[in-house]
DNA sequence: ATTTTCGGGGTTTTT
DNA sequence: CCCCGAAAAT
């Protein structure tokens, strides 16, 4: 259907060149006219995606509940505008919160008008656009064009080193307390000068301030930008500069963004600059999903719009296509305990399917085991793998399932954890890199001058750090010059001299050669590479083979400022593999997903709604969970089963557990309740004198005197929470899985053979686990019926 | 200068 | 419980 156009043409804005694109649309939708009804567009929309299609002028508010079609719309929207011609694709300023949502906008609209989108250059994250144009106006505030965007890491590695130079004590004013105000201060949109006093407390008695104006100094020294930077630098641009402003006025005809309720104040005061000009501004949300408020989102921001923008259009989109009815309406009455809310009635026109399950289970392993069960059952029955996600509150419950999943040998992915650039080789290849392009970084200077070893220590760094001081130049500079004098023995000088002719040279090869070949040059001449594999570990063969991927996914940059900025912006872990796989992830991270069959463990009372909500935040905090729960029952189309575990361990504490509230709060008609521990197993009646039934004592909304309690339990019970009459389903499952004894054939030392990881040695034995280091894959933790004995 | 040991703290959630 | 960073030991 879609030719393929020339690119070259694309790229300069001709939107489409001689190819035309389906049927002749132009004549439709300013004002939100009718369109021919053929429109492919519009096909297959309900009235109100389609008035949100068509309504291309003025400022749109688009309140889309959970599987409403929200993206469609969306995509379809932009597409309309760029179709019409209304205008060029670089000229439609579109952001969305994440990567994952940009990547999947950018595919969508790609698919609607052809290759025409890769001339978006303005669809992305905030901090990707932000970064992007602060390229063009870095020397605004004090930077070089090719500033570095520095991580979490780098930024508390710097507040370190700014605390212990004030001479403030690191162990009652943590840097990263002092990071987290910084961050906050950032999202309001606020710079050092504009705290008043309160805030200025925040931290070490009224050195806040101080700090903070500090740290700004030393960043812009190093040439180099945090996250929450980028936004507000580039607020202060467009607040003090005016014609840079209406610059950026003109040029966005359009304006889209999504998820409008996880924006905060400084991105909402960025877009409201920018979009006050040509008041084409089309935002998406829904109050019910805004989970990020701890990051200073506010939802305030969507409620404001109507007066933001005056003449709003308001478009409710309010018909489901994802779900049953039973999960909606789980997730809808849940949703209703809530009390700050529009208000959105779901509806849906699909046919009846299963209730929600809910499934209480003895303990963190048997809801693993449980889990894992319910898939194999699944897939026998042939639903695919990656229909199947477990949703969990937080990323310490991953490793239940990852231990149980790898004894089973089924397929998984998790999604976030540990980010492919957060690991360590990874963050030292590339701060070789960023010496290389930014002579000034002196973070990425830190890290690597004694990486591989090269004999420099402390010392050596302390008497170059004064020497910078003394000139006011980066390390590296400092480095070349300590070589002329005599603060260090001559070893020393030495090391630093090659180390910085070895930099000269590749500073000059960067101008010759692409930057992966650059990349895989320095690894081998800085001598990185010999020292993994002098270590003959497998650990090590791991690092090794994870920057050779490194240097591969540079291959699809021509330089290395591109890439640079790409890894710390855009990069995430999602290895694109075609393999079917169980998703283990985030609630939060799985917003905008959905899946057929999807598991939520881990329902119990300190666990979700998570202690710290309970804690700190008061209502306001426990809506927010409760939001929370409410993105991670919409996720699932067809099932959706639930489970909460009785015992649960944290901090290595064995601490018994009630079900979260929220399971209360589901409607009772849509829900199946069933649970391993009030029927069934004899194995179980003895332990479960010694902990009496939770559950019934929660039925009976008062606490057993008897029972051991756990600190979640105890400040549960000292609330008295409401809680509905627990429903449970006596049923007889079977507990064959319980009695598994440990073998005795095995021992520490002894060499064994799994079908998955191949030949290992048992390094440690507990129970029927073993913790085995396999030759190839590095050290897990094995069922032992999963492997035998080698040789 | 590197390795070892000890103690404290930490878990939400993401760009 | 486990991971990290900072002192102590080789």
């Amino acid at each position: 259907m879609f030719h393929v156009c020339g690119k070259a043409a694309l790229r300069r804005d001709v939107p489409f060149p001689s190819c035309s694109h389906v049927n002749s649309l132009q004549d439709t939708s300013r004002g939100g006219m009718p369109a021919e009804s053929n429109d492919p567009l519009i096909e297959g929309l309900n009235a109100p995606q389609k008035e949100a299609v068509l309504t291309t002028e003025g400022p749109v508010l688009m309140l889309a509940g959970a599987g409403t079609g929200k993206t469609a719309a969306l995509t379809r929207r932009l597409a309309n505008i760029i179709r019409n011609r209304l205008a060029w694709p670089s000229e439609v300023l579109c952001v969305t919160f994440t990567n994952k949502a940009a990547r999947e906008m950018r595919d969508r609209v790609g698919q609607l008008v052809g290759p025409a989108v890769e001339g978006m250059p303005w669809l992305g994250t905030f901090h990707a656009i932000a970064a992007k144009m602060l390229r063009r106006h870095a020397e605004l505030v004090g930077l070089e064009p090719n500033y570095t965007i520095i991580d979490t890491d780098d930024q508390l590695r710097l507040l370190k080193q700014l605390i212990q130079a004030e001479g403030v004590d690191e162990k009652r004013f943590p840097a990263r307390q002092l990071a987290g105000c910084i961050d906050r201060w950032k999202n309001r949109g606020l710079n050092p000068q504009d705290l008043d006093a309160a805030e200025n407390e925040a931290y070490a008695n009224g050195r806040g301030q101080k700090f903070y104006s500090l740290y700004q100094d030393r960043l812009k020294t190093l040439n180099a930008c945090d996250f929450g930077d980028l936004l507000l630098h580039m607020l202060n641009i467009l607040r003090t500069n005016h014609e840079v402003l209406e610059q950026y006025q003109q040029r966005f005809k359009y304006v889209m963004v999504d998820e409008y309720q996880d924006t905060n104040q400084v991105q909402y005061l960025w877009l409201r600059l920018i979009a006050q000009g040509r008041q084409n501004i089309c935002v998406v949300g829904d109050d019910d999903q805004s989970i990020y408020s701890w990051r200073g989102a506010e939802v305030a921001n969507i409620l404001r719009f109507e007066k933001d923008f005056p003449g709003a259009k308001v478009i409710r989109l309010e018909q489901n296509y994802r779900s049953t009815p039973e999960i909606l309406a789980a997730a809808s009455g849940l949703i209703n305990e809530n009390s700050q809310r529009l208000g959105k009635t779901l509806w849906t026109e699909r046919h009846a399917g299963d209730k929600v399950r809910v499934i209480g289970v003895w303990d963190a392993p048997e809801e693993a085991r449980r889990v894992g069960d319910e898939i194999e059952r699944l897939e026998r029955e042939g639903a695919p793998l990656d229909q199947m996600a477990i949703l969990v509150r937080a990323q310490y419950q991953t490793r239940e399932f990852e231990d149980r999943f790898i004894s089973i040998g089924l397929k998984y992915r998790i999604v976030g954890g540990f980010r492919f650039y957060e690991r360590a080789e990874i963050r030292d290849a590339l701060a070789y890199m960023r010496v290389i392009a930014q002579p000034a970084d002196d973070l990425a200077f830190e890290r690597i001058y004694n990486a591989p070893k090269r004999g420099l220590g402390a010392k050596a760094l302390e008497k170059l750090h004064q020497l910078a001081r003394r000139q006011g130049i980066p390390l590296a500079a400092a480095a070349i010059e300590i070589v002329d004098t005599d603060e260090l023995p001559a070893r020393a000088r030495n090391t630093f001299l090659s180390l910085m002719r070895d930099f000269a040279r590749w500073r000059d090869l960067e101008k010759t050669e692409n930057p992966a070949d650059l990349m895989r040059t320095v690894l081998d001449e800085s001598g990185y590479t010999d020292a993994l594999q002098a270590e003959r570990t497998a650990e090590a063969s791991g690092r090794l083979e994870n920057l050779v991927e490194l240097a591969r996914a540079m291959e699809e940059y021509e330089s290395l400022g591109d890439f640079l900025e790409h890894v710390s912006l855009v990069m995430d872990n999602d290895a694109a593999s075609d393999e079917e796989k169980v998703t283990i992830m985030t609630m939060h991270a799985a917003k905008g997903l959905e899946f057929d069959h999807v598991f939520l463990p881990g329902w119990e009372e300190g666990v979700f709604p998570s202690q710290r909500s309970l804690d700190e935040g008061g209502l306001a905090s426990l809506e927010e969970e409760r939001r929370l729960a409410y993105v991670a029952i919409t996720r699932a189309r067809r099932k959706c089963t639930i489970l909460h575990a009785a015992n649960r361990r944290i901090y290595g504490q064995w601490t018994s557990s009630i079900p979260s509230r929220f399971i209360a709060e589901l409607p009772e008609d849509h829900i199946d309740s069933e649970t391993t521990l009030t029927g069934g197993a004899s194995l179980w009646r003895a332990q479960w004198s010694e902990h009496a039934d939770p559950f019934a004592d929660v039925a009976r909304a008062q606490p057993a005197r008897t029972m051991t309690r756990g600190p979640g339990w105890q400040r549960a019970a000292a609330r008295e929470f409401e809680t509905k009459p627990r429903r449970i389903a006596e049923t007889t499952r079977s507990a064959a899985s319980f009695a598994a004894k440990p073998r005795t054939d095995i021992a520490i030392g002894a060499r064994v053979f799994h079908e998955k990881f191949g030949y290992g040695t048992v390094a440690g034995q507990e129970g029927n686990k073993l913790e085995i280091d396999f030759e190839q894959s590095g050290r897990k933790r094995v069922i032992d019926s999963f492997v035998k004995l080698a040789g």
